[in-house]
DNA sequence: AGCACGCCGACT
DNA sequence: GTCGGCGTGCTC
């Protein structure tokens, strides 16, 4: 028997199934998706058994033996092997990146260098003696010192060098008590009335009858201790053991289930669409405007799933998996909820995975790498604000969650909601050409008004002498919401890595004359430079529009906005929110428990407040510019401006109270502002649209970004231009390559970047010739990488 | 990618 | 004479 194995090294030339001979002992186990470690050139690695069959092309004599099976039952089934496969080609990653990223962390091999001891202690020379005095091996970190006379030993063969593969220790252990379930039985055990904390426990018991309860949880929960609880035990009042177990922070709290909620009209028509469609290979986008009530849907067209026998996925978007949103899901489906989100350890998120993989739950809610679920009767994909960037992947295997789902939905002939208030360009247009079945939600479910939006032109502001931030009537109703005792949040689209030059008077941003980008001030050449094809020109001193000399650098951090704030209204207490003040684990859910409690008058911070910010309190909204997001160097800033406005605007209002919105510009009469301020998406999407098809943008065309990435600049420089040639010549003429130039960061990790832009129409023919391209290049080029984005 | 083999310069 | 630099080639 021969094993088709995919090794654990990321290479071109090993980017194919090498072949093993299955041992005699191990032909009843194997199985395809199990993972193994097997010798390749003088070394161990992992990999994954893809295929068994009884011949093989390489000469059958020279075939190594599988070293070691690692596991009992397949990590992954035929699904997600055939899916990988189809990943490599459809991403052009290697396939073994596409087989990690399918399993959990805790499961993907640590790699360890050690030094085996090989013959009797005694022939060592007398400083390595220590090292290896009662073990057979030390790692070669701990041996750093004696590196020189390890390398002698291993001449001599007294030592020999080996590689460790290790998995995290995953499965948990932990002290259950078991409490009994008879309360005749703890009220006939006699404790000495001064034993306190016996009493104590012993009330405790009572009102737990039959529970069991991990040890370290109990001592935390009735604030008792070990030897208490032995005692207790000892007299019949518990039984203990020690269990493999679950780690699951929540064992006490037992959720109250909630029925379903009433369905409006719109609502109900949604949903009968989808329950028609249960059995069918369909992909549905649900539009459906801020507060019109998706999750509803989503939560009953899951009910009909599970009722049918068929498992879910639900995706939503790392920064809204949030405590609230994963509590909704485990009120209606208790303990068949899986939640995956990247809060959790290696462990926990193992436990998870390892709840699907037994079919022990039928719900997975999760971010991305949820959609790799090893379901096996899967009957239903979402994707809620199915356009968020964070559905794809920014390192390889570069997947988009949204073409992963598609895959699955037509493996299992089931269908996929994609839900958004703000569909992406791409998705509408599909479902305009009817690829996809579109379905909307036109009013908010509780009926509430959306919130009043003021945009404030803040040119205006500057020319009635206003320098500030804030512009009158924000800093005006930002006041009245302190006097009320009501609620703000503000705003800031950090500038991120590139900044812009903005004339105050006009608010002319400059444009690059052939990508239809904003150009990216460079302070250390004084240039204005275009990211996508690498033009440039000086910076102006005037504004060529209006030849004002208000033309300046763009962009201010929320610190600095703090301090403002605290000049405008010393006396409220505000909470800043941001990369800096998030850092640890958890101070995100801390910051809004704190402002949904009343604690803080003013939330000021970046995008990550967009989501998931729903209390009945906020009655403003203020935007400080949304300028900074719509001169992104990116072809998506006007689609990302429009989303991310109403994202935010959705946050005001949400309850009683009216909400207002205010949003601040230099650019006023940009169409991605004015049609926000209605929620008007389709006429922002026929207006992006034109503009997408004049500049040869998605969905228009495909866009590929290819990124070259060496240690000295003129190499990678040299290289890319050589590339993109290479690449002309092969693709045909209708395909349009940009660039290359240096990349928006030039160098990360003391790595030059560049990269180009390859534009083209027709997917498989581009794609194919791309792949092939990817080799040739490949193999020319010399400690160089080569990245796909798009 | 990683590791071994192998072929030339500067040290004991 | 030997240590060690990195070019080349292979991995079932």
């Amino acid at each position: 028997m021969i094993a088709e194995v995919i090794v654990d090294v990321a290479a071109h030339p090993i980017d194919r199934p090498f072949d093993y001979a299955v041992p005699e002992e191990l032909q009843v186990l194997v199985e395809p998706g199990m993972r193994v470690k097997v010798p390749f050139g003088p070394r161990k690695v992992l990999g994954f058994i893809t295929a068994l069959k009884d011949t093989s092309d390489f000469d059958v004599s020279r075939l190594k033996p599988i070293h070691e099976l690692m596991d009992v039952v397949p990590v992954l089934n035929e699904e997600l092997l055939a899916m990988a496969k189809w990943m490599k080609k459809q991403t052009v990653c290697f396939e073994i990146d596409a087989l990690q990223v399918m399993i959990p962390s805790a499961l993907r091999a640590k790699y360890e260098k050690r030094f085996v001891l090989n013959a009797p202690l005694e022939e060592l020379p007398e400083p390595l003696q220590p090292y290896f005095d009662k073990r057979p091996s030390v790692r070669s970190q701990d041996a750093v010192e004696v590196y020189g006379l390890l390398k002698k030993e291993l001449e001599r063969g007294t030592v020999v060098a080996d590689t460790d593969i290790s998995q995290q220790t995953a499965v948990k252990k932990a002290r259950m008590i078991h409490i009994t379930d008879s309360l005749e039985k703890l009220e006939s055990i006699e404790i000495r009335s001064n034993a306190k904390q016996q009493v104590k426990l012993m009330a405790f018991f009572k009102n737990h009858l039959g529970k069991a309860i991990e040890s370290s949880v109990l001592q935390k929960e009735a604030g008792t201790t070990l030897p208490t609880i032995y005692s207790l035990a000892e007299k019949g009042a518990a039984e203990i053991h020690n269990e493999e177990l679950y780690r699951d922070p929540k064992l006490l709290s037992d959720i109250e289930k909630k029925p379903n909620l009433q369905l409006t009209e719109a609502q109900q028509a949604a949903y009968d669409a989808i329950d028609a469609a249960l059995n069918t290979p369909k992909t549905f986008l649900l539009h459906g405007i801020t507060g019109s009530g998706k999750t509803e849907i989503y939560l009953q067209t899951i009910e009909e799933t599970l009722k049918a026998g068929k498992e879910a996925i639900m995706l939503v978007p790392e920064i809204s998996l949030t405590p609230q949103m994963t509590l909704r899901f485990k009120e209606r489906f208790g303990d068949l909820v899986a939640v995956l989100h990247s809060g959790l350890s290696a462990g926990e998120k193992y436990d998870e995975w390892r709840k699907i993989q037994r079919a022990e739950v039928k719900v997975v809610v999760g971010a991305r790498s949820a959609i790799f679920a090893p379901f096996r009767n899967l009957g239903l994909i979402i994707l809620d604000e199915e356009h968020e960037s964070s559905y794809k992947q920014d390192d390889s295997p570069r997947y988009h969650a949204r073409d992963m789902a598609i895959w699955r939905s037509e493996y299992h002939n089931c269908p996929v909601i994609l839900g958004s208030a703000t569909p992406s360009l791409e998705s509408y247009a599909r479902a305009q050409k009817g690829v996809y079945e579109l379905l909307v939600l036109e009013k908010r479910a509780k009926n509430q008004p959306l919130p009043t939006v003021h945009i404030v032109d803040m040119r205006e502001e500057l020319r009635n002498g206003n320098r500030s931030m804030f512009s009158v009537p924000l800093a005006e109703a930002i006041r009245e919401r302190l006097d009320r005792k009501e609620q703000t949040v503000l705003f800031l689209n950090k500038r991120g890595y590139s900044s812009f030059v903005l004339c105050r008077d006009c608010g002319t941003v400059m444009q690059c004359p052939n990508c239809d980008i904003s150009l990216t001030y460079h302070r250390s050449s004084e240039l204005m430079k275009c990211h996508y094809c690498g033009y440039d020109e000086p910076v102006p001193h005037t504004c060529p529009e209006c030849e004002s000399e208000h033309i300046r650098f763009f962009g201010t951090g929320t610190q600095k906005v703090e301090e403002e704030l605290a000049k405008l209204v010393p006396e409220a207490r505000v909470l800043r929110m941001d990369v800096d003040t998030t850092r640890n684990k958890g101070a995100h859910e801390k910051i809004l428990a704190a402002f949904g409690e009343g604690k803080a008058d003013i939330l000021l911070g970046t995008q990550m407040i967009a989501k998931g910010l729903d209390f009945p309190n906020i009655t403003l909204v203020g935007v400080l510019s949304a300028d900074t997001t719509l001169h992104l160097p990116d072809f998506r800033a006007a689609e990302k401006t429009y989303q991310l406005l109403t994202q935010v605007s959705g946050r005001a209002g949400r309850d009683k109270l009216p909400g207002t919105v205010f949003v601040q510009s230099y650019t006023p009469d940009h169409y991605a502002i004015t049609l926000a301020k209605d929620q008007l998406y389709e006429p922002f999407f026929e207006q992006e649209m034109a503009m997408r098809r004049a500049s040869g943008y998605p969905p228009y065309y495909y866009v590929v970004n290819v990124q070259f990435t060496h240690e000295d600049l003129m190499t990678v420089a040299g290289y890319a231009d050589q590339s993109v040639r290479f690449l002309q010549s092969q693709l045909s003429q209708s395909t349009l390559i940009i660039g290359p130039s240096a990349s928006l960061i030039a160098r990360v990790n003391n790595r030059y970047r560049y990269q180009c832009l390859i534009k083209y129409k027709k997917r498989t023919e581009a794609r194919r010739r791309y792949a092939a391209a990817d080799q040739n290049l490949s193999l020319g080029m010399d400690k160089k990488r080569r990245n796909i984005v798009d």
